[in-house]
RNA sequence: GGGCUCAUAGCUCAGUUGGCAGAGCACUGUGCUGAUAACGCAGGGGUGGAAGGUUCGAAUCCUUCUGAGCCCA
């Protein structure tokens, strides 16, 4: 007779292949159709809320892996705020104006910035903006990301445009907004100035020099002979000689007096080796021990102009390169900058907006400061002034569009002054206010704070919100009054900021304003707002109009840390005085295996579009969650792959859950608590204390702890031990047994558990799988995704697990003894085996729970089994055996019970009365 | 030059307060054939980057060094 049909073998149509990208498209039109998301947002509307504030994403281009991670991490935090009851309205959001895009149109148009009429330029570049954020929507919608799409916000919309005027205009009104001259970035390429953050470091050749600036007066007597005494002077960058207006020395270091081809030469005294050494030449020393802080006495004179300089002390010089001199020039640099202004020195920059020098360069006038670097040079060498040149590489600052090398340049730029109002010190202070995740980005953004300078905001471009700056022509000054920007605000809300270059100026102006001077004739500012002020004031645009500020999360990449996290929080505090954000959490890079970033120079990029395409959206969305962030995301295909692996095991541990529910109805079926079988009971204790870990995870933002408790869960806990030996039970149990049930509610509960902690990582599989789950009557829920969390307190046993922990150490021990025997082909099934265990009787009876006289062979998968105590002290004994029983061909277990049943004589008494109970069995 | 981080099995990584070095993947062997393009079991494989120190005891704490990465200058 075939017993195989009479078994309760798992019935489910949860496909064990996930065929992901095919399914998680039907399932985002069935959350479309049900209209979910907004049945999420209304879900806990009376809940405590959650803001986590989207950073946008720049509008230009595809998704990368960086982004969708990033998104990702976003969605998983929100959801699972959700799932604790909070409510968390997510609004995504883009960052649209700035140079990328201008760029990108610029090219595509072939034409140059002084060339384009500003209103049609502005038109196609917020046409190419819009497009490219409908195309990272789609992006994030088919990453599963939750989100109020409809509402999403764009920094090129008016009124939000309105509302960065205003908070210029706080800013201009409280005294933050300067115009004044200093050095910054300067791209001569893009022709604009450039922010901190719109660099990037590259290794670059540049000439390194060895300069002689001659010494002219020596009226303290510091050296002991002036005749013939020269500075020997260190510069890396020969065309900001022009601006020289002075030389720097460390007070602290010791400079040398050196006999060098009859000419007296002043030095760092721990760099004459090196310095002769690179020469290849020798000097003689003739004194020694001069503090840096005695030279600054010194006068000197400029190799090649009639200028006398001054020499001065400055910390910042380095002992380590060079000469232990370098020169001063104010225009070029902000460290010599802040000299400068300490002792009152002028700013020279004479070089325009396209890198070549002006006439204030009379010998080299028009010549682009890159072409005049070997002239001066040469300039040096006939004027015998130059001791040496090479070339070296270190790491110089690049434009992050164009790639070009940048130059500091002074020019007149509006800035935000960062110490106004003790802003600086506030900011710092704040920080520590702030729950950064992880701890240690709190010092690098106090760091940052420190030592950044004025944030320099305008940008000579096109594209970007104008500096909301109306000028009387005739005296200069700006019209800083509150109803000018207040008119400025209202226009554009309504308009646009188009409307600022296709109006006059006096349409900007309320009646009856004008300026003081009497001057009736207006200019506006014809500079743009850089970027980065868009996106730092996002927390006015979208949250506080929202009634969602200050935010409870900001989640960003560290590299956030000198760009949106330090703009946001300048802006919130020197107008709101408080943060924008009460906990700052920051990510690494995508790195490839080698651990180097990626990069399309390196070629070593892997798209989203690729493992989506390969594996799906729910496979990113687990590496995502895997990944601890707080360091670099290394990233392979071969990681997804592994990743994709592990999603196979999660999968097929709820394939084999609902398959053995398929009979299973919570209402009728459940087995009260106390009528559970011991290791029911165990696993429902384990299933208490993987919420109560998991949700702490959850609650820390430690996904990728969630993840791997997940894994473990379905890997250890069930598939490696609770499911092998409930098989029996599930399988051969008559359908009603309580021994059968009692496994299926333990099941019912992972199973549950199990798919509610899945829903914020694997959004698709979880709604999938929780399809398949049987309900409760009237909880029936059309989606995972409207479940809270629930947790699993009645069923927390401690002791339980504790004791099960030991009995699993013994059991290690007895399936290796077996594995013995069946090597020796003494036994094949585990179910031919007879175990034998003695152990101390202390151990014996913290075993007492678990009831072992009685479910011994279920929990090792064997046919007989015997415990018995032994002497204190001593290892357990294992002994097994092949057994003597003969073998029941339903349940396949050996028995020495088979034939007490007179109708069923095989079988033993459990097949006997799980088949008796059947119908139609044949 | 400064700040931060990392270095544990071939690969990816766990190791909470110092107490016999772990898991997954891969590999090898094997059982089952009632989770079956699935599942179970066992095994090999590590001088814990290097060198010192504290300690009864260090992967874990301290110092130095080496290598790598990121950020900043």
């Amino acid at each position: 007779m075939d017993y195989s049909k009479t078994v309760n073998l798992p019935r489910t149509d949860f496909p064990m292949r996930a065929n992901l990208i095919q399914r998680e498209p039907e399932m985002l039109r069935f959350w479309e159709e049900k209209d979910i998301f907004r049945k999420m947002a209304d879900l806990n509307a009376k809940g405590p809320r959650f803001i986590l504030h989207d950073g946008p994403p720049y509008a230009n281009g595809h998704i990368h892996l960086g982004t969708a991670f990033n998104k990702i991490l976003k969605d998983v935090a929100v959801r699972s705020q959700m799932r604790d009851g909070k409510q968390t309205p997510f609004r995504p959001g883009w960052d649209c104006h700035g140079m990328p895009i201008e760029h990108q149109v610029m090219q595509k148009s072939g034409r140059k910035k002084a060339e384009v009429d500003p209103v049609s330029f502005r038109k196609e570049a917020a046409e190419y903006a819009k497009k490219f954020v409908e195309i990272q929507k789609k992006e994030f919608q088919r990453l599963g990301v939750y989100g109020d799409w409809n509402n999403s916000y764009l920094t090129l919309r008016p009124e939000y445009e309105a509302q960065e005027v205003r908070i210029f205009a706080d800013l201009a009104l409280s005294g933050y907004i300067y115009r004044g001259k200093r050095p910054i970035y300067w791209c001569t390429h893009c022709e604009t100035a450039l922010a901190e953050a719109e660099i990037e470091y590259k290794d670059l050749k540049t000439d390194s020099i060895y300069i002689f600036f001659p010494v002219v007066e020596d009226p303290q007597k510091v050296l002991s002979s002036a005749e013939n005494a020269f500075f020997l002077v260190w510069t890396t960058t020969p065309w900001t000689l022009p601006a020289n207006v002075a030389l720097l020395v460390h007070p602290e270091l010791n400079y040398s007096l050196v006999e060098f081809e009859g000419r007296n030469i002043i030095l760092a005294e721990n760099l004459i080796p090196v310095v002769f050494g690179k020469a290849g030449k020798k000097a003689v020393r003739r004194e020694a021990n001069l503090k840096g802080e005695a030279l600054t006495t010194l006068l000197a004179k400029h190799p090649f102009l009639e200028r006398r300089v001054p020499v001065l002390a400055a910390d910042f010089v380095s002992a380590e390169d060079g000469s232990g001199i370098v020169h001063c020039a104010p225009g070029h640099g902000e460290e010599d900058f802040l000299v400068g202004k300490e002792y009152g020195l002028p700013v020279l920059s004479p070089v325009n907006e396209t890198g070549h020098f002006t006439a204030e360069v009379s010998e080299w006038d028009g010549l682009s400061v890159w072409d005049a670097n070997p002239l001066i040079v040469q300039k040096l060498r006939d004027n015998n002034l130059l001791l040496f040149s090479e070339e070296i590489s270190h790491n110089y600052p690049t434009c992050w569009r164009c790639k070009n090398p940048v130059i500091f340049r002074a020019t007149d730029q509006w800035f935000l002054n960062v110490d106004h109002q003790d802003l600086r010190q506030r900011l710092i202070k704040v920080t520590e206010e702030i729950k950064f995740l992880p701890p240690e980005s709190q010092k690098r953004m106090a760091g940052m704070l420190e030592t950044r300078p004025d944030w320099c905001l305008s940008r000579q471009r096109h594209w970007g919100v104008p500096v909301p700056i109306i000028r009387c022509q005739d005296c200069g000054k700006p019209l800083m009054e509150r109803n000018v920007f207040d008119r400025i605000a209202e226009v554009f809300s309504r308009e646009g900021s188009d409307s600022w270059f296709q109006k006059e100026a006096k349409y900007f102006v309320p009646d009856g304003v004008a300026c003081p001077c009497g001057g009736n004739r207006l200019e506006k500012e014809k500079d743009i707002i850089d970027v980065w002020f868009d996106s730092g004031v996002s927390w006015a645009g979208v949250l506080e109009r929202a009634g969602h500020y200050p935010a409870d999360l900001y989640l960003e990449g560290s590299d956030q840390h000198r760009g949106w996290f330090q703009t946001s929080l300048i802006t919130s505090m020197a107008t709101r005085g408080k943060a924008p954000f009460r906990q700052v959490l920051t990510h690494g890079f995508m790195v490839d295996e080698s651990g180097r970033k990626m990069s399309k120079s390196l070629g070593n990029v892997i798209t989203s579009e690729e493992v989506l395409k390969e594996f799906g959206a729910d496979i990113i969305r687990l590496w995502a969650a895997s990944q601890d962030y707080g360091s670099d995301i290394k990233t392979s295909l071969h990681g997804f792959k592994v990743v994709a692996e592990q999603y196979r095991t999660i999968r097929n541990t709820l394939r084999f859950i609902l398959g053995n529910l398929s009979d299973f109805d919570p209402d009728t079926h459940a087995v009260q608590k106390e009528n559970l079988l011991p290791v029911d009971r165990w696993a429902l204790a384990e299933v208490s204390r993987f919420q109560e870990e998991a949700s702490a995870g959850y609650q820390n933002f430690s996904f990728y702890r969630v993840a791997g408790q997940i894994y473990e869960f379905c890997n250890l806990t069930l598939s490696a031990f609770y499911l092998d030996i409930l098989k029996d039970r599930l399988y051969t149990y008559s359908k009603n047994a309580v021994e059968r049930r009692s496994g299926q509610t333990a099941l019912y509960h992972a199973g549950r558990l199990l798919i509610g902690l899945l829903a914020p990582i694997l959004v698709f599989t979880a709604e999938e799988a929780w399809r398949y789950l049987p309900h409760q009557k009237g909880s029936d829920l059309e989606s995972i995704h409207l479940h809270l969390h629930e947790d699993f307190k009645e069923f927390k046993d401690e002791a339980l697990i504790t004791a099960y922990g030991e009995f699993f150490s013994l059991r290690k021990e007895v399936l290796k003894t077996i594995e013995e025997v069946r090597a020796k082909g003494k036994i094949g099934s585990s179910l031919e085996a007879k175990v034998e265990i003695k152990v101390n009787p202390e151990l014996l009876s913290r075993f007492s729970p678990l009831m072992l006289e009685k479910y011994l062979k279920e929990l090792l998968i064997v046919s007989e089994t015997e415990i018995s105590a032994k002497p204190e002290g001593s290892e357990p004994e294992i002994t097994v055996s092949r057994t003597n029983l003969p073998k029941c061909p339903r349940c396949w277990v050996h028995s020495g019970e088979i034939g007490q049943s007179s109708k069923y004589p095989d079988l033993c008494p459990k097949c006997a009365d799980a088949v008796s109970h059947l119908q139609n069995v044949m």
